[in-house]
DNA sequence: CTATAATAGTTCGATATCGAACATAAGAGG
DNA sequence: CCTCTTATGTTCGATATCGAACTATTATAG
């Protein structure tokens, strides 16, 4: 095997155990929300807590890495259960901006907390040291693959 | 913020890292394909070569982590593409076993050509060096995870 | 100003994935 | 043998996501 083979190989098999705890931390992740809510449908309302809401949805789904009409499709689902509130804004004709209600702040913070439950389970003192010795290398790459991709 | 809420941010700091690298990957995976063709429909593929085929579905669904609804459907795209043969299994008349075909093996190879020549451009000394050095931990992160969900 | 380009959000059609329910076949216990 | 359990693959209905095309609005260039 040549030297290039060899780190393609590497390359792959990095992305592969990325990929593999990826699927399972988001199954943990799925099975410990109340039906029907999606993973991605949490981390919107975590996003909007997080960084303020009146958010327009392009912008949301710029931070959340998935297109407009998939944001379109996830804003209509969390609207339609009272989480939160679409309204046009008022300084842009085209735009508009997403608020979250009570319900929403509420099903965050209740989410978050069997979310806790559930991966306290599973994530020990071992686990997290591990997280923390390789978590800025993990957010370095993450920031080249995004300016670079 | 209790150490309890600390804990928790961090461990859902990591995870959103793990899946943004994720997302990214997979995108730069999915554009380097040809035509049509899934990354998960690669991964049976290569996990074929790697391992040797006329293995059952059922045990690939295992291995690639979905159930077996999604490797049916998978299985029937990559054979109506030509890339493999599903055949009865002759010693157990509820199972089947697929098999790749030459079409199969040379489009992987292929692809895995493509693939390597669109990540050469993104990863460069540092990120292989980054890779090696966290590949470790994230091994035995997902071991751990594997076991323990 | 007006024409062209860029942006916001939506709609349409397609695909990957899942959970539940099902039919068939193999294995285990009595 | 016969029954109960387990395993394999499929079908059905639902959901998340994407790319492309579209409408409406704003911004920019000449």
């Amino acid at each position: 095997m040549s030297d290039n083979d060899k780190s393609a190989a590497e390359v792959f098999g990095f992305f592969t155990e990325i990929g593999i705890i990826n699927q399972l931390a988001t199954a943990m992740f799925a099975k410990s929300l109340p039906d029907g809510v999606h993973p991605s449908h949490f981390s919107i309302l975590n996003h909007l807590v997080r960084l303020g809401d009146g958010r327009p949805p392009a912008r949301i789904a710029a931070a959340m890495q998935v297109t407009k009409n998939t944001m379109t499709h996830s804003l209509k689902v969390l609207s339609d259960r009272g989480y939160i509130t679409v309204a046009p804004d008022p300084d842009d004709g085209r735009g508009k901006l997403v608020y979250l209600t009570d319900a929403g702040r509420s099903f965050r913070d209740r989410a978050i907390a069997r979310v806790t439950e559930t991966f306290g389970h599973v994530i020990g003192p071992d686990q997290h040291t591990l997280m923390r010795r390789i978590h800025a290398d993990l957010e370095e790459l993450r920031k080249h693959l995004d300016t670079n991709r």
